[in-house]
RNA sequence: GGCCCGUUGGUGCAGAGGUAGUCACGCCGCACUUUCCAUGCGGAGACGCGGGUUCGAUUCCCGCACGGGUCACCA
């Protein structure tokens, strides 16, 4: 029996993507669920678009959900290296290999060549495949085409058959002959292509299992084709149906250009902005926006987006995993909300632990149809996560939530902390403790009044609850002792000899001391707050009303 | 356009050749209530269409429609 070895294999371009996350903990599960080997392998092979550190982040966002690898870039391996950009030799003697069989070729055509034949054939209405040559150049020609300034590739000579490539979800899925076209396996750079690495690395790894996203699924004839050619072994396939946003579009980066941008488009339209005002916020220059706003992504980066994002009214969906994270997530959630995407245990059941996860994973009970990604579903586990999580956990996750999303609150003690997250219960995620406890530990003059607030609870009924403030002051002061269930006693007995309603007391001392409607239970609220900010606050409330 | 995959309430998922169901999210209503959140209870809501096989099909077969994926010197 051949022990189980399976891989996750991003590409260093970014954050970790939800969709990437979801390959990666199937792939992580199958592997712990059968003693396998989880592999973690870096694909940088295109040296464009690597970008700096991003393999960090990528490791980052695993961890931080909770998956971990016995082989990869930073543990080692037995067969390291597991970056593809440390591999060159690997696929430059596979590639001579194929040369040498003559199962591969040399190809001189440069884009735009390439480019007008595929124009050609759309003309023609015809499907474009790269025209083998009857007669392969041989390395003299290839040498001389380099020297003629000419780029050079090497083309794999698909087998002209038909093939039926098994896949354990989906089953046997056939390719006619000939749809398959002859693909570039090395770039006129002289590094491997995707397929032609994967292929090569699997096989060197000794690969057993790849489970991948069904965007995959017309590459693998690709890939067993070059498998045979190599003599390599064919691993087991598993496509996993894909992830789309709950409108049925498929979740990608780009959503998040696409939210803003159509937010922009609003507010030009409506001329409360003119391009250069947009270009202006963006801090980017007018040319380049303008191509953006014509849906080219990568005039902006995303820093000049999300400064676009909040003056034209739009949120930006969360996309990666790291988006999340900051958003106020728990990683137990976001895993348990992911691993229900195409696969769900026997039982119905759906909160699982990790360990649950692990015991009960088999692909034969992942689903052949797309996963929508229903962000409500996702803040509905997240709140009861958050609400089953004993608070040295909630403490902890507050404190990595704070860190990463810059919040002042991240420089409150631990007793502190506590307290706000205890005030806080029932929240949806831990941002939620900001949006509602914050101002509670903001200077006093942070407090800004909310002018609707104000009118509803404080105004009305010619200043009913200025009066009550007025009233409150004294007793507040002369209050002792000052903990929660005290303060909200003192309240208690204050509606029943002022024979009014709780909401009539407490809404007004909350709109003092937040300056919104919104805050933690009364008591708690006055006492996060301390005795002495609170009546503070309630003087500078009272200024309001002249 | 070629090729490939898919189609059970708004979403995720069960299900069996005899005319659909649990759970969860959402939605609606009610309750609780000092705000928001949360919580409790109740409710509405579906087998894409057309053929065929069959005594009978949502379940099997074919076609169509719809949705999606893929057709790079990206991975």
């Amino acid at each position: 029996m051949t022990s189980i070895r399976a891989r996750f294999a991003p590409s260093p371009t970014g954050h970790l993507h939800v969709g990437g996350a979801r390959s990666a903990l199937f792939n992580w599960l199958f592997c712990r669920r059968n003693n396998g080997a989880f592999i973690l392998r870096i694909e940088d092979t295109d040296i464009q678009r690597n970008i700096e550190g991003a393999d960090a982040k990528l490791r980052e966002d695993l961890r931080w959900l909770g998956i971990d690898w016995d082989e990869g870039p930073d543990v080692g391996g037995p067969y390291a290296s597991y970056n593809q950009s440390e591999r060159l030799d690997l696929y430059k003697a596979a590639e001579r290999q194929l040369l040498e069989t003559g199962k591969a070729y040399y190809a001189f055509d440069t884009a735009d060549e390439l480019d007008a034949m595929r124009k050609e054939a759309i003309a023609r209405k015809d499907n474009f495949r790269y025209p083998r040559p009857s007669n392969f150049p041989s390395d003299a020609d290839a040498e001389k085409a380099r020297a003629d300034g000419r780029p050079v590739v090497v083309r794999f000579a698909v087998p002209n058959e038909p093939i039926t490539v098994h896949d354990e979800i989906l089953g046997d899925v056939t390719f006619g002959a000939g749809e398959v076209e002859d693909l570039v396996i090395v770039k006129s750079n002289g590094w491997p292509t995707y397929h032609f690495a994967v292929v090569v690395d699997d096989e060197q790894m000794k690969v057993t299992h790849v489970l991948r996203a069904q965007e995959h699924l017309m590459n693998t004839p690709k890939h067993v084709f070059m498998q045979r050619a190599l003599g390599y072994a064919t691993p087991v396939y598993a496509h996993l149906p894909l992830v789309f946003n709950i409108d049925g579009t498929k979740m990608s980066k780009r959503d998040k250009h696409k939210v803003v941008r159509t937010a922009v488009k609003e507010k030009l339209k409506s001329k409360a902005w003119t391009k250069e005002d947009a270009a202006n916020v963006a801090q980017c220059d007018p040319a380049a926006f303008d191509r953006w706003l014509d849906k080219a992504d990568t005039e902006m980066d995303m820093s000049q987006v999300s400064r676009l994002a909040e003056p034209a009214g739009a949120v930006i969906p969360e996309i990666d995993v790291h988006d999340f994270r900051v958003s106020g997530y728990l990683p137990e959630a976001l895993l348990n909300f992911i691993v229900l995407i195409g696969w769900l245990p026997g039982e119905f059941r759906e909160k699982l632990t990790r360990e649950e996860m692990i015991a009960a994973f088999s692909i034969d009970r992942i689903g052949k149809t797309p996963g929508r990604f229903d962000r409500d579903k996702l803040l509905s586990m997240n709140t009861d996560y958050c609400a089953a999580a004993t608070p040295a956990r909630m403490l902890e996750a507050f404190r990595d939530w704070a860190a990463v999303s810059n919040s002042p609150l991240a420089s409150l003690d631990d007793a502190t902390a506590a307290r706000a997250i205890e005030a806080c219960k029932g929240m949806r995620t831990l941002r939620d403790i900001e949006t509602k406890a914050g101002i509670l530990f903001a200077p006093d003059e942070a407090v800004q009044f909310d002018p609707a607030a104000v009118k509803k609870v404080l105004d009305k009924k010619d200043g009913a609850g200025y009066a009550m403030l007025a009233k409150l002051l004294p007793v507040i002061d002369a209050q002792e002792p000052w903990t929660a269930e005290a303060v909200d006693g003192l309240i208690k007995k204050l509606c029943e000899s002022e024979g009014v309603g709780m909401g009539d007391i407490a809404q007004p001392l909350r709109v003092a001391v937040a300056g919104k409607p919104v805050s933690p239970g009364i008591g708690e609220t006055l006492v996060l707050l301390g005795k002495g900010k609170t009546v503070n606050r309630i003087r500078r409330c009272l200024a309001l009303q002249a």
